[in-house]
DNA sequence: TTACTTATTAGCTATATAGCTATATAATGA
DNA sequence: TCATTATATAGCTATATAGCTAATAAGTAA
């Protein structure tokens, strides 16, 4: 698995960006507006879960629109539960 | 959910240690005997997890033995399900 | 071209993190 | 008590990260 989704998922304003994304693509200054802090802040966090390619960007206008790349995201969930889910062993209290 | 999980297992070597403690308790020793890393590197590896209370330690004479704590991983993993699994949603291409 | 809007990039500061070596602590056993 | 073993802590360096403001870029529209 790819180490730079644990970096991006490791912050939690890059999740909660995450999770706007689940209800469809916005704008940046959508994205931001959600956030007390500055939009290059925000901006910045974008591109780290693009690099991580949680999302992806495209130019319409002035605006970027960014979308959650769904596959990516369940890839890295199913990952995580191969890895580190059912690890149920014996209790020996 | 406690920023600290995320942190914690937002580090490889860290991951690897969980890994290692699903097949049963270890002691510290024969944890770092996994790594290249220094003895104390890996000490401070198992003090982040323990922070994040995703391994307990108890004393056994000299050893310390460490254990996952398989709650809170679980907790975790279910924490991340529903938050950002089946997110499926209409596509516009 | 100029002005405006949207967003990114540059450059900075402060803090956190991961690694190391050296030292300290804690238990055991002679 | 002293030595040994197992492990943690202290103190350091180098790098990464998150925040900010200021500057730049890219599109639109007059």
């Amino acid at each position: 698995m790819n180490e730079s989704v644990f970096k991006a998922m490791s912050d939690a304003t890059r999740r909660k960006i995450i999770e706007l994304l689940k209800d469809g693509p916005k704008s940046a200054g959508e994205i931001a507006e959600h956030f007390s802090h500055a939009q290059p802040t925000i901006s910045r966090h974008l591109t780290v879960l693009k690099h991580a390619k949680l999302i992806t960007d495209r130019r319409e206008g002035t605006f970027i629109i960014y979308q959650l790349n769904t596959t990516v995201l369940q890839e890295w969930l199913i990952w995580l539960f191969d890895h580190f889910g059912g690890g149920e062993q014996d209790e020996e209290k």
